[in-house]
DNA sequence: TCTGGGGTCCTGACCCTG
DNA sequence: TCTGCAGGGTCAGGACCC
């Protein structure tokens, strides 16, 4: 039977190199992307700031503490993402096979391409290569037999930030069929996917520092620690087991958009104005996709965080945003909102592709033609002048949002693998 | 004033239906 | 008609990932 070559690609801080490509003159300097307002957070550091402990994740007010002189840039998503359709189109020149994880990641199963291109180390050494000389960026490449392991070993391969500037890592590590479990036994069980801050603390109290160490637990104590699904999942992992295929273009399973404000709202006109705004925004990518949703759900955090969600399921499945910002009212309703409203998120969900018929009975004189057709204007317009130029009459002499989002949701780019 | 945004998946409670 | 049960759908919350 042939062994699968799966290539697990990672872009060397992206959205910074992305960046540099524009601002060479900020090569060498601590550069950090995202961190707007007190309340962001850093979407990606360059090495020399990582050096200063700051790292993705990191609330912008410590990563300002910590690095004071990072130049610090807003996010540029359209941007970002035209750099990474053209990474993936190079993915796509060496296998058909190509799962986007995220703008900057992507695996690739070559199994099958090896006799054109050589072996799966030599691929991984050409689309290095070939992602440099065409778009000037770097990338770190993994190679193993699956995509568990091959997503280990493109870590092991990146750079390392160091007080003295960035150490290079090797830009390629393959793991090879039949020393995986050396490979993947040495590292701290925290390498395993599905252990977050939650499960490791679990798994520490059971003494268990490496994934070694969780192999060698009988897996009735494991289950017990953390469940029955996850207990299973964790244990084939730390066994080098992943038998999930690469799969291009994955369906969504939901659309959302949400925004934490600088200052929270209490004020319900401009809590009707953002759920308006949300809506129109999640809606305008339904239609992209052409595809329509039955569930609708809102997300509200409170000023102390405590976040809880509300959502409800229609009788016909919609891509109208004069529906859902119905629905998404009545859901925000049900909430208390005179403590604050820190951030407002919603959700589609319960995906059905645009075939689906809709509901005939709107109740209000306008016909479903007028009203896709209103809709489609408004799609033509936004494709042609940008999403700014046109809105709900709601938000009219009020385009700008309250939140601070450098992620708008100018851009359907993104596209996310199953994890588990 | 530390902790975003866009996702996936899992679990448990609850309700409905056959 | 009532009861028990299984299965499926819905809803809410949590954990995790990049």
């Amino acid at each position: 039977m042939t062994e699968s070559a799966i290539i697990h690609v990672d872009m060397d801080a992206f959205f910074v190199s992305c960046e540099l490509l524009r601002h060479p003159e900020l090569r060498g300097q601590p550069v950090v992307v995202g961190g707007a307002g007190n309340r962001g957070v850093v979407a990606a550091a360059s090495y020399e700031a990582r050096a200063f402990g700051v790292h993705s994740a990191l609330s912008s007010a410590i990563a300002r503490r910590r690095c004071p002189q990072a130049v610090f840039i807003a996010g540029d998503h359209r941007y970002y993402s035209g750099l990474s359709r053209q990474i993936m189109a190079i993915f796509k020149e060496f296998t058909p096979l190509v799962e986007p994880l995220s703008l900057d990641e992507a695996f690739l199963d070559v199994t099958g391409s090896r006799r054109l291109f050589g072996p799966a180390t030599s691929i991984a050494e050409q689309l290095r290569t070939r992602v440099l000389d065409d778009s000037g960026l770097t990338c770190s490449v993994g190679v193993a037999p699956n995509k568990f392991l091959a997503k280990l070993a493109s870590e092991a391969a990146k750079p390392v930030a160091s007080p003295d500037g960035p150490l290079p890592g090797p830009g390629v590590v393959v793991v090879r069929p039949g020393r995986e479990l050396e490979f993947l036994h040495p590292l701290d069980v925290s390498a395993l996917w599905g252990v977050g801050p939650v499960t490791l603390d679990r798994l520490r109290k059971l003494g268990i520092g490496t994934v070694g160490e969780l192999s060698r637990i009988p897996l009735d104590a494991l289950v017990g620690a953390v469940g029955k699904s996850h207990g299973a999942h964790l244990y084939a992992l730390a066994a080098g087991t992943d038998d999930r295929a690469v799969i291009p273009n994955i369906a969504a399973q939901s659309v959302s958009h949400e925004v934490t404000f600088p200052v929270d709202l209490t004020n319900n006109d401009d809590l009707h104005r953002e759920i308006v705004r949300l809506v129109d925004a999640v809606t305008t990518r339904l239609r992209q996709r052409d595809i329509r949703a039955r569930t609708l759900s809102i997300k509200v955090r409170f000023p102390d965080r405590q976040t809880i969600s509300r959502s409800r399921t229609l009788d016909h499945p919609s891509d109208r945003s004069r529906d859902l910002v119905e629905v998404a009212t009545d859901l925000l309703a049900e909430v208390p909102t005179h403590r604050g409203v820190r951030l407002l998120g919603v959700a589609a969900s319960n995906l059905t592709d645009g075939s689906t018929p809709l509901s005939l009975d709107l109740g209000d004189g306008a016909s479903d033609e007028g009203w896709d057709a209103a809709y489609g204007a408004v799609d033509a317009i936004r494709n042609r002048f940008g999403s700014a130029v046109i809105g709900p009459a709601t938000l009219a002499g009020n385009s700008e949002s309250l939140g601070n989002s450098p992620w708008g949701p100018e851009s359907d780019e993104t596209t996310r693998g199953t994890r588990r």
